[in-house]
DNA sequence: CTGAAAGCGCTTACAG
DNA sequence: CTGAAAGCGCTTACAG
């Protein structure tokens, strides 16, 4: 195995202005430089990772904790974000927890055991952040949900305005001339991302003047095709007289159509859907599902870019919101008015 | 930073004893072990893996490299491995290749950057590790196609006995008066999966005394719902004909199903399908999709134990086949045998 | 701009 | 069974 010390030997430099070049310090003539790059190269060298993190006391991981599992939409940014990750030359841990399981803590408990140097957060629940977050002190970054209310400085923030989005749901809707909606999923906690949609469907469907009871029109669930297909049962049975349902995710809004299906219902004749994710799956189900796009690229590239800057140059934490799209496919029928 | 120089001085043993009992070795006295132990127990000491691996000249990471990134079959095995490595100990870097990249020359690269101590292949093309995989000395393992063949001395396999599942599909659908099937999917380079299935294919198809013609009936494509839909596309425009289809991969089929829609063609009253993977969207398509199971647990188990005994015990390579699970669902229509 | 030297936290022959 | 010591491959003050 060829070390620094090859390379200081073969170049006739020594061990410090070799790891000086090979950290890119600005004081070093060029000529050295040049020499001990040109032995670089040829040897094609590569620094030992553990020696190099053991001196710096940092480990050489950045870990991202995946809440749920079942969702593809994580699955999608979490290949964008290994992608730019190693792109960069940094390694990668991944952890899924349960989708109702205290990242925070977990990652409490991976500081002790493995010493990551970041964290990336998919998905995340504010209040386990406001609880214990502080302890954390390596630079952090959540997706998919806005922590810029806990002003922590060392976390960043990027996720779809939830808010707009979910109102574009009801909106569009409404717009088709559905008065009776039903939304699918999320839990009730109040820091959790479906929270936030399900307080902005209730100021647009109060806008639209069309009447909503949470007890009723409202129907938790985990992001997953089997809890979304059970939800579905249960809100139907309770309120069949919904002609159209707004899912909090898109493994949910398939469940749906699939428990609608199983009650007789035709999607969009009898019940419409709308998702939330854009995953690939509702390009192809049947019918094809009308949703609202969260841009996984543009979430998977500011967090990495956000996350390295503060590595780096310990930029301060940034909180982004970032635009969604509403995707008119199938799912969704257009009622004529009644007057 | 508790240290282990810091369980020395605390519990009065040297450095060494330290390391001793913290590696399990047994020249150490019970009384050294138990004092020792105790006091790592309340510090919460745990030792500084660069250290250790430096010291060990190892890396502590298992990479895996999934091949295809659309495949959830692969997600979910991929879940699995890692909530198996985890709870060992092991660290996993994980790198997403394109359905077409040589696996082998990327693990070869890895050799170098991130020197892992085993490999763990998530897809694989039997030819590149014949040209090249001779150059990886450290134990790895083949998940999802069977390298015996090979008789690599650091290889071990694990997969679906995917001809007898190839041939259970086309026995299904012959059961069922099927005599025109086609078959969605893989790519015709003879060490894929793909081709064991297809040529399992032409074997059942000929002991059923049903034509089939490759150029006519097959149609290759990728591991994607959006290959399988244009697949379907190609074939089923060229091949009107065909009562059913048999697509190598659940994204295939799901896929495919979509096409077939578009078409104007009811599945499974116009045209059956049958899948290969057992996804979970599977059992929320409309029509649910009739499928062979691969036994995703098993996999990631039977991966693990043998990667990780290896590792440890220098245990010779396993090439093992596991069951798969045929599961009928909606997507295939029983035909009345015509006269 | 460059070199010599100390030290990061561990493991492992080598003595005893 | 235990301790003292060398060394894994790097980085970084400290001199010069």
């Amino acid at each position: 195995m060829t070390t620094i010390k090859d390379i200081a030997r073969i170049s006739g430099y020594s061990l410090g202005t070799v790891s000086r070049v090979l950290n890119n310090h600005p004081d070093v003539s060029d000529k050295a430089r040049a020499q001990i790059l040109a032995v670089v190269q040829e040897l094609g060298f590569e620094p030992n990772a553990n020696a190099k993190h053991l001196k710096m006391q940092t480990f050489s991981d950045i870990a991202v904790l995946v809440k749920g599992t079942q969702n593809p939409l994580f699955a999608d940014i979490l290949e964008k974000l290994q992608a730019l990750l190693h792109a960069q030359g940094e390694g990668v841990f991944v952890a899924y927890l349960d989708e109702d399981a205290n990242e925070v803590k977990y990652a409490l408990e991976l500081c002790r055991i493995r010493r990551p140097k970041g964290f990336l957060f998919l998905g995340g629940d504010l209040e386990f952040f406001r609880q214990d977050f502080a302890a954390i002190t390596v630079p952090s970054v959540l997706l998919t949900n806005d922590a810029s209310a806990l002003a922590l400085p060392n976390l960043s923030s990027f996720s779809t305005d939830d808010a707009a989005a979910a109102q574009a749901a009801i909106d569009y809707l409404a717009a088709a001339g559905h008065r009776a909606i039903g939304v699918l999923g999320g839990n009730l906690a109040q820091e959790q991302i479906s929270y936030r949609r399900l307080q902005a469907v209730e100021a647009a469907m109060a806008r639209h003047g069309l009447p909503f009871s949470r007890d009723v029109q409202h129907e938790p669930c985990r992001y997953s095709m089997q809890d979304g297909y059970a939800a579905a049962q249960r809100l139907l049975e309770r309120a069949p007289h919904l002609s159209a349902v707004f899912a909090l995710g898109d493994v949910i809004a398939l469940g749906a159509m699939r428990a609608a299906r199983d009650r007789g219902l035709g999607v969009p004749a009898d019940l419409s859907v709308v998702g939330f994710d854009g995953i690939v799956s509702g390009q192809f189900s049947i019918p094809r599902l009308t949703t609202l796009r969260q841009d996984t690229a543009r979430l998977a590239e500011l967090a990495v870019e956000s996350l390295l800057s503060r590595l780096h140059y310990a930029a301060p934490p940034r909180h982004q919101l970032i635009p969604f799209q509403l995707l008119p496919r199938e799912s969704v029928q257009s009622l004529s008015p009644t007057p």
